[in-house]
DNA sequence: TAAAAATACTCCATAGGTATTTTAT
DNA sequence: ATAAAATACCTATGGAGTATTTTTA
């Protein structure tokens, strides 16, 4: 048996923490297992490490020696996988206003914890970047249309809409908006990333009318001029500030859902962890 | 899963090596199992470290990278293990004429392949040394007599016999002595450590008259001062030199194992690392 | 085409879990 | 008496082996 780096790194907690059962919380392993690990390190040295006691653990004179040489070891190993993976970028495609604070934190933990970097891709359609391999991921809002073949999506949380008109909309005067009145109001659709549309509603309950736009500035303009309503994940209301736009409580409607979606091959290994860290970062803070 | 010393082992012997077959036949593991070790580091750094073709082995520049910190981490984790073994020390206990080149090359291989001292204790009864602990292994040369309860013994190789004798002896005009007519002499007998005495006769064909001697330089004095005759492993006659003394061939004696002796407990595991490489000194090259 | 790396599969060693006992304050 | 570490036992993951296929100079 040789001396692995769970060894080490076993030890290292339990020396630093001063006690096994608090070391093995924060390796996320148990109690007897760590306790046989560190057994196992120091039956491979042929030196005891730690003076034991049920109050207390101690560090003997070779384990205070070793201890020095575990720490270089475990720091060593962490500069050289951040400097493999410095060049290493996950590209995060989305086509208006990412999610806080989601994206940020995502960003944060993945590129502290994982060590590669995420740049953000705007585009207009982040399914045909994905399609064209020039973003690794895509986040999508709303129903998943025209996904590439085989790609994967990944549940993020959802998102609750509000209205959106013009100032000098009939609208804007209303205190509220029921989902089941949208189809009643000309409806400014963002064809290609946006979450609200005729695919919304079942066929033939659909607006009477809608303004086609292919990106959200776009869509914001022709609601601000007052082309027709817009209906928008709650997200917005807090983003934008438009001199000719209002915003409208939305009463039942359904959630919006923001998923991430991949296709396999490439880094997918990386993109695995990026997910992971998205996913977690969702969890607890599903805002917007 | 996390990065393991065994990823960073196969990682650097393949980049040093430049080979993934050699690399394996350096780490003794095989060929495939070393190709799926790389390819899982590569998989949980999400990079690839190495350009592989059929002909050559080239490192990419992440992999250059992460291969000199990987050195680092290599080198660290030795130094470590010999920080931490360099006050532990296996006492060998032997009685005399420890065999060569054997212990020499035992106590090199060891201390540069484990870190722990070898430090050799001579006392006229290495078994009684082992039972009060004062040794941690003895080297018992011919029939183990007296061993400690629960002793483990560890045979080394067999050592040849010849027969000494005083320069004025009778014997030193002899050619050569046969085994069987060893009785019909005086035996000088070293009863604690010695190879050859009474109990190397079946019952009834021991040696018709016997000295007693407690240690190596009585009976070498004692021979010599044709107080009787010596049988002894041939070793002897190659470190030796006595003016009183001479060597006599003796034909049809069996052969004197050598064995180390050790006791469960305390320090097992070094002991038992001890005995390895004792036993690989032995393979090769049994001498004496 | 030949040498070398990658893949497919199989097996068993062992890392880790749960339950319990031992130890030391 | 109690908190903490050690031990016993069990299970399942995955590391490593053999046999084979794929790759590329």
């Amino acid at each position: 048996m040789d001396v692995e780096l769970r060894h080490i790194r076993a030890f290292a907690a339990v020396a630093h923490h001063g006690s096994f059962t608090r070391a093995a919380e924060a390796l996320l392993i148990t109690q007897p297992a760590l306790s046989r690990t560190v057994a196992q390190l120091e039956k491979i040295l042929g030196v005891e490490l730690l003076d034991r006691s049920s109050r207390r653990i101690d560090l003997t004179g070779p384990g205070l020696e070793f201890l020095g040489h575990a720490d270089q070891v475990l720091a060593a190993l962490e500069q050289g996988i951040a400097a493999a993976r410095k060049d290493v970028t996950i590209r995060l495609g989305f086509s208006w206003l990412l999610p806080d604070p989601w994206a940020q934190r995502t960003v944060t933990r993945f590129e502290a914890d994982v060590g590669a970097a995420v740049s953000l891709v705007r585009s207009d359609d982040p399914l045909q970047a994905l399609r064209e391999r020039s973003v690794d991921v895509a986040l999508v809002r709303g129903r998943i249309r025209n996904a590439p073949p085989a790609s994967r999506a990944v549940h993020l949380y959802d998102e609750v809409r509000v209205a959106v008109c013009a100032a000098d909309s009939a609208l804007a005067e209303r205190e509220r908006l029921a989902w089941s009145e949208v189809p009643s109001w000309p409806l400014v659709v963002n064809t290609r990333s946006g979450t609200t549309g005729p695919w919304s509603f079942p066929d033939g309950q659909g607006p009477q009318r809608t303004v086609e736009t292919g990106n959200f500035d776009e869509w914001l303009e022709s609601v601000a001029a007052n082309r027709g309503i817009g209906i928008v994940p709650e997200v917005a209301q807090r983003r934008i500030n438009h001199p000719a736009a209002r915003f409208v409580p939305l009463t039942g409607a359904p959630a919006s859902p923001v998923h991430l979606v991949h296709l396999p091959g490439g880094q997918q290994e990386m993109v695995n962890r990026f997910l992971d860290v998205a996913v977690a970062s969702a969890r607890g803070a599903p805002r917007a």
